[in-house]
DNA sequence: CCATATTTGATTGACGTACCTCAAAACATT
DNA sequence: AATGTTTTGAGGTACGTCAATCAAATATGG
């Protein structure tokens, strides 16, 4: 009833633990009829690597790396506060991981910094990026050197990686809508949906669900054009002043992207009480913004657990160990005032 | 910058390595003063054992139990599935784990079971059972033996358990009233609250967080005394169809315990679109009474992510491993009809 | 058929901890 | 001082994999 070991690989395929060694680890000089003996053999006994051993036994540590956009914003601080804790209290993984940031505002930019990473040295690279061409092929270039990629945060649809680490970003939208529309009590009127950019496969996931919520369910509201706000709190701020003046009728914004200190200064300022507002993730602003009564919910993705994950995941690509699907889901949590857990 | 090992440890401390094995693993036969020396030196190297190579090298596997109320509602088939699914996918962790059933209608039949584990043979107990005096008795005596026990799902806050694993029940509560508050458009009415057991940990702090937001933000709404169901669906069904006879003016329903579909399938005959209803917990009733706008919203706690802390809360207290905080944070969902995902 | 390349086998030593045995040393008791 | 008891040391094996070496077997091309 024990798990079976490579040498039990090595006995039911007929051939030296070695062989076995250089089909486990992709090594070069086996040929093709031995490797499906051995692939052969770790079906039938449904052999699964003990990550406990590999990992004791590995002499060099991975190497993983998170490439963000290189943005001050306040959720991007918190991401990288947890990717290295993550990294400080998981020393027994035995994996470097770094944090490199880069200009994305233009698809060439990130497309630079991946090409720039070192390819030899890296094992796997966990990527937050705008879903542009030139990205897509810099990722796949990545894979066919053999490096291992994961998006997170925002999903890289057709860049071949298997596995995405974020939120559902369609269910998130979906939601925000059912609380801007829920909480609202307005007979009809306007809301507005700020972005990040356009390019950014989050943002377009939350608007289609959100779209589809609103046409669904809260028809007398009419929903704005988006509008691009780059992630940044001091262009949010200025498109929210701008907004408030321009359309009395606003009932509503969705907040889809970062840069939520910009939008609580502009409506601490500017704002009113039958103005329902929702934003995403959990920093100091939108604390605060909950706090005071200017935001009615925040829509959260827990940045520690996308950080444990992503590395996971790139490890159990790496190595060959299975994947739970149901442990790397990353959930969605809604805070609102009545809810704040403490800091 | 290596992790120091058991071999620096020895070093420093100077004594043998068979001297830090003992006071690591706790076995008898050393001096107060010889284990303080060997602590000192834990914390001035800052070590903290290799649990790779601990899980690698230990030669029984651990054995743990899920002490579980009998009962047939639905809610504790899905977290049974849970917990066997996570049992069987996690082979490498080298333990066994056991569900046991026993039946907790009154105090004494769940302190009895505790008291007829074999704690012995027992390493750890993940426990969900109400807040008598009898049970935390027979948890303080489990612990003296030895034995690593958590609550789970409901807590037991003077048991003597250095940590609980399940959501933070009030803050439930305290989504539930606002959900309910905040989606009801009647200007005044009664909020039933339908509980499992007074003496449930769990649903006193949903209670008390519910009762907390209602009062501080729908004052106009009048909560009802709680309403016992002992979690299960027939009686549950009873009641609600009691309720609504008795009481045209009820504007709401929060279901804080199991026995939803007595709730969904009294609502399917006898309910009326005016009424908002929150329960909890996602199964093929609770699914079922979103989809068909029985149910407005429904809590979830993610029963695998329950499954997997318990194992890894008890295995980190067992073997002396760091826990990590935030990875053990169990979070609250909230399901719609709006943003239910595939199931 | 040979010479050469490719593929396979046999073996070994880490990795860090658990767990065991046996003997030596330190301590306590009378 | 002699005895027994407790505490410590020294050393080894095992866990399952990685990684490396060197020799042996087999395949390939001319």
């Amino acid at each position: 009833m024990d798990r079976p070991t490579v040498h039990d690989l090595a006995r039911h395929a007929r051939v030296s633990l070695a062989t076995v060694d250089r089909v486990l680890n992709g090594r070069p000089g086996v040929r093709e009829q031995t490797i499906s003996r051995v692939q052969k053999a770790i079906d039938e006994l449904g052999y699964s690597r003990d990550a406990n051993a590999a990992t004791l036994a590995r002499k060099k540590p991975h190497r993983f790396v998170f490439l963000l956009p290189r943005s001050n914003n306040q959720f991007l601080a918190t991401l990288m506060e947890a990717i290295h804790e993550t990294a400080s209290t998981n020393a027994a993984l035995r994996a470097n991981i770094e944090v490199v940031q880069a200009p994305m505002r233009t698809p060439e930019d990130a497309s630079h910094a991946i090409r720039s990473l070192d390819s030899e040295a890296l094992d796997g690279l966990a990527i937050m990026a705008p879903e542009t061409p030139s990205i897509r092929d810099a990722v796949l270039n990545l894979q066919a050197r053999g490096v291992q990629v994961v998006p997170i945060i925002s999903d890289l649809p057709n860049a071949g990686c298997d596995h995405f680490v974020g939120i559902n970003n369609v269910a998130a939208g979906r939601t925000a809508a059912l609380l801007l529309g829920g909480f609202s009590n307005v007979s009809d009127g306007a809301i507005a949906v700020i972005g990040g950019q356009a390019m950014e496969r989050s943002f377009v996931d939350r608007r289609l669900g959100f779209d589809a919520v609103m046409r669904e369910r809260f028809a007398h509201l009419e929903v704005l054009p988006t509008i691009e706000g780059f992630d940044d709190a001091g262009r949010v701020e200025e498109l929210v002043i701008k907004l408030l003046s321009q359309r009395p009728d606003l009932a509503g914004i969705y907040l889809a992207s970062s840069g939520t200190s910009g939008l609580t200064s502009a409506l601490r300022n500017v704002g009113n009480a039958n103005l329902r507002v929702i934003a995403h993730d959990m920093t100091r602003a939108s604390r605060d913004g909950l706090v005071d009564g200017l935001l009615d919910a925040v829509i959260v993705q827990d940045v520690g657990h996308i950080a444990r994950s992503a590395i996971r995941v790139l490890r159990a690509l790496k190595d060959g160990l299975p994947i739970s699907a149901s442990q790397e889901r990353i959930r969605i949590e809604i805070f609102t005032r009545e809810n704040l857990p403490d800091p």
